[in-house]
DNA sequence: ATAACCCCTTACGTTGCGTCAGGGTCAAGT
DNA sequence: ACTTGACCCTGACGCAACGTAAGGGGTTAT
């Protein structure tokens, strides 16, 4: 074979290598006709120098975030403004910027809102006691309008306040402790009968055959299971049978 | 026909409208098992209460930024850490956030260096006194290393004072007002030949006839003639006519 | 000659749908 | 009974910017 490739010329993984892409990249960049190298006879790629200048060029504006096919308008088009191109991108990263800066806050929300009751979950909570399915009712309003959100919702606002989520969170770590007391402990009892004045008093009214049926989902339902026993291993099977006693009692 | 469809269901369209999105995406979460409905006797897909509230956790999770997969395994996964994915996907975001806050610095560098010569392109002012084809050195630097950006750069730097870009301004718009003499008047070659020797100055080694080529390329190229047209129109052939003449004259 | 690297093209996979195309279903009006 | 018109369905291709084989040839040093 004949000298075809000179000095300065380079072959496709070389500039890859150097201007630190992927040879598949510069593969796409020739067949959409952006960048479109010579070839030498065995069909090899030969990148000359002005090649790598207008690679250099492509990557430079993409990292600026322009699409290839912008890109494509700005290096090959000699009638383009630029100036105004920059504008424009500016004005479409810095609407994604925010986007994501929104996004951001929101899960800042939702990690506030999970912490609230000390780990627990709050939409499983929130289930636990049967008051509310839809775990954001605050999207949900935005998105379904008043229709969809039912009157759940009230009870719901009721929570929003820390000292019930306190509440909350304190009853169901003396819980825990008391859990190795047994269901039918006097101490247990007690503290169930608490938590059943404390359901009446904030999310409704519970007969004391619905206490025990929500003791039973407590079980039932592997979500709540597991969110509950996060204040200690076994605390959902515990308040189940501590819940069916207490029930019975009233009787 | 018996009824299949009963109060509470609802039809494609319906939930599709309700919440904002479209048919296909819904038939799409169908498909990939992520929100399947029930199905009526003629093939109609029928979403019933449950669905519904799984369609807002996934909006939900979706308006946070989270991939179809991720909030797959969420929705669907009885025994998942959402915590852990909610930060997981904070930092994502954030990542992202500040990506696109990187291309808004860089953005900004850009437009206040095209700027800097009072609407005149830098890269081709520079192109049109040939000593830097590429306009990103500081970029291709860092990609390319050193010894791709070659000894052009030197000269380069020279131009990073205020001074010499204001000097080159004025050059320009002195002989836009000059151009209206011809380019054979007195004033007209004085300026002229100011020029030559600020090239010289500040740009390295140009002989007459160098000189007399550059003119001819401040014609022969669009991008140069559009950039020096900016100072006056027509200001390009003016002094393509000028230089030739001042060359002829320099023998 | 043979390994060790390079090169090429073809082509499917990715994400989250948009957008036809071709063909049923359903309720209402004539 | 029949025709609208508005809905329903299932393919199937397209998008951006490549990643990732698969299958086969070129070049070079040993």
């Amino acid at each position: 074979m004949k000298q075809e490739r000179r000095g300065a010329d380079i072959l496709t993984k070389e500039l890859a290598d150097l201007a630190g892409i992927s040879v598949r990249t510069l593969h796409y960049y020739d067949t959409i006709g952006m960048l479109v190298p010579e070839r030498s006879s065995s069909g090899y790629r030969i990148y000359k120098d002005e090649h790598v200048q207008l690679l250099q060029q492509i990557l430079f504006f993409r990292e600026l975030g322009f699409s290839l096919e912008d890109i494509n308008d700005i290096v090959h088009s000699d009638s383009f403004d630029v100036t105004e191109a920059l504008h424009t991108q500016r004005q479409m990263m810095e609407q994604k910027k925010q986007r994501f800066e929104r996004m951001i806050e929101k899960i800042d929300e939702t990690i506030d809102d999970r912490r609230g009751a000390g780990n627990m979950m709050n939409e499983d909570k929130f289930r636990g006691v049967d008051f509310s399915k839809n775990p954001y009712e605050q999207e949900a309003r935005e998105k379904w309008g008043d229709r969809a959100v039912d009157d759940a919702n009230e009870k719901m606002r009721r929570f929003d306040n820390k000292e019930l989520e306190e509440k909350w969170d304190a009853m169901f770590q003396d819980l825990a402790t008391l859990r190795h007391n047994g269901p039918e402990s006097t101490d247990a009892q007690e503290k169930i009968g608490e938590f059943y004045r404390f359901l009446n008093d904030h999310f409704g009214t519970y007969s004391p055959d619905m206490f025990r049926g929500l003791g039973e989902m407590y079980v039932a339902d592997e979500r709540f299971t597991e969110n509950i026993d996060r204040y200690g291993q076994g605390l959902a099977v515990f308040m189940n049978e501590a819940m069916a006693v207490w029930a019975k009692k009233q009787k």
